[in-house]
DNA sequence: GATGAATGAGGGTTCATTCAT
DNA sequence: TATGAATGAACCCTCATTCAT
């Protein structure tokens, strides 16, 4: 909406730049980066970054706000489509799910994160994330209100749907790029696919979604 | 047991070098941990680290391994006393969530970890890995065929548990590190505590705990 | 030629790093050298050797390419100018005598080159050398055909002018620079000088190349 | 004799330091050897070296000593054993072929330590030096009286010898070592071999010093 | 608006040397 | 006599940042 006008009226510099940066923090995290790389990638002179959006610290807030904007925006659109709690909560679900397919740099951004007790997170991210929690907080209100969900907290919920998925992107990740673990990990694929007849990647936010549904619906399938 | 006289039998100077170290990794990750610091948080000189053990990407493979061959004995022990796939399930995931417990430092470790892609990541840790969640295999398949699980793959069901788990440990420091954003969370605590009527701290392993079993069990509860 | 006008573009920056680096690694060779003493012997900043030129490796290529190919042209047209082969040779040592003279690290740079096994030489310097080579390779094989010359191998012929030489200046050096061992070499300064009856320094090269060509013509004077 | 004597009186652990020293020195030079390593290739502690011969660079003129002092042993037994001045000339560059051919450290060494500037030269080995060229010069005042040979300073004919041969010594080792450099001389060595016929290592030394009688002779052959 | 050049402040690692045992 | 442990002092190199142009 009103933020979307605001990056599209952003330079191609700049948008070359945010572009660049937010692969480069993806890939190895605030840590990881180098301001180098960041302007090489984006085919524009270091000074250039400093001289547009300011430090690395102040370039990273404005990475990490593009992707949490988007999230909030596009889970807020889907939830108000839905009507029933069961409905709500499989869309917001979802709406979590695309942003992460969509922005491959999320996982690993926010599990980094996390990890690190948020120290570099900027407070308009946390506004962002607050303002995705409150939603959740009102499906599970609902759900529990009219028996369809069992009473449980907002935040083992979220976390109930969150963790697993952005631990599996992440992990796919891992075992793609690790040469030694991939080697290792190999036996326990063959299981995993076997156990499902089919391909891991392809299912593995789906039975993450049913078995997350079956913890919380009170109707079991 | 073997392992652990091992780790008795290493000198006062090794152990001080590893606890500081797993101190300073699980504090700032791997990139941002410095040698210098973590040489000055064990009182030793920055070579005696090198002396001893290796450079940075050793020393950081001891350390995983010390956290994760510790979590695959204390996981095996406790899954061995149980009998039906239930209890053994529930053992498993109790001595998941006291290894990262008594290790403060694990989920931290863990999340940053994946985060990167197992970039750091050793082949010994791997191998740690691929131990535990042999353990998880055999007990699903068992729970499946007695028909008390539903039919669930090994890694989505780990992931259940353990991804939720991590990112709450995580979160927790979270709120105790960054003024800006504990403020902006505040207001869900309230509403947290609320919901549960309790220390949302507490129960939130058990509560997890509740939901997975919910989740995997043909028989709810 | 065109490689002059190449090196006259350089940036007064890049002129002093280079001329530093020159000095130093001509006086402790290039285990010796410390990137921090050509840094500050250049005026500049020891990062801004890595901006310019690249790492240590590097920036020794580029000294020792400095002068290797500078050799090699000047021992180029030198030898164009002469006819006969004994001319040629005379042009073709004479050559080298200049280089030597002109570049006062080139000595003690070839001999810890070789000492070293050419273990730091870059394949660049190693071309220049081969193009050095072929010259007096051309030559032999005149002198040898027109009758001119005793049949000899390249290799010994130019070893037989160039080893005494090189040796010769870094003596030198060593009279200068060894209190120790100047003094016990003095009485042999005097009866050096007294065979020839003058400066041994400023006949060495003559006399040396004297002795080659007694060696390889086949005209005795 | 009674130096001998001394060696042979080493114990076996002091034997093996020097031996190991040795051939670390030749390999890498003053500045590249490491204690450690020697330490290592010589099976002891490091702090043993200490205790038995001091610092490095007391070891470096232990290890330099040895071999000087063998050399103008053995230089001064054969030349007593020949008779006319170009016999003597003849023994006393064998006896350095020899010497260089048996201490393969040797050459480098020597060439390192003329290309510092006798920076690490021990006056011991100075002495040694003097001992050698001494011989040297009494040959040459004896054949030039004699009318055997063209009247010519000490050092340059002793460096027409000696600079040839350990620069040959050392191309050698370049050859075998840098892959790079060995592919470019690749071609010389062709036309070199295809000069002599033969082998040219096998008969290097015998050229040089075919050439340098030449030089020195009045009857050239 | 954009950049090439330059740098201060470290970062990981090495190494000769010492010392208690 | 011999050693494992420990260290201070560098060493090479990197990187976020600035500034004149």
């Amino acid at each position: 909406m009103y933020t979307r006008a605001l990056k599209d009226k952003r330079s191609k510099t700049v948008q070359r730049i945010i572009e660049a940066a937010t692969n480069v923090f993806a890939d190895v995290g605030y840590n990881g980066a180098r301001v180098d790389e960041i302007a090489k990638k984006a085919g524009v002179n270091k000074a250039t970054i400093y001289y547009h959006i300011g430090d690395k610290e102040a370039l990273y807030a404005q990475v990490l706000h593009d992707v949490t904007e988007d999230a909030a925006e596009r889970i807020e659109t889907s939830v108000e489509k839905a009507t029933t709690p069961t409905d709500k909560l499989k869309a917001y679900f979802l709406a979590i799910a695309q942003t992460v397919d969509e922005h491959p740099s999320l996982a690993p951004l926010m599990m980094r994160e996390v990890a690190s007790g948020g120290q570099n997170l900027p407070v308009v991210i946390a506004e962002d994330l607050v303002r995705i929690y409150a939603i959740l907080t009102d499906i599970m209100k609902e759900g529990a209100a009219s028996g369809e969900f069992v009473p449980a907290g907002t935040l083992p919920v979220h976390l109930l749907y969150l963790g697993p998925l952005i631990f599996h992107k992440n992990l796919e990740a891992c075992w793609k790029t690790n040469p030694g673990v991939a080697e290792v990990f190999a036996r326990l694929d063959e299981e995993i696919y076997r156990d499902f007849g089919q391909n891991i990647e392809a299912r593995a936010a789906d039975e993450i979604l049913r078995l997350v549904l079956r913890a919380v619906e009170t109707n079991r399938k």
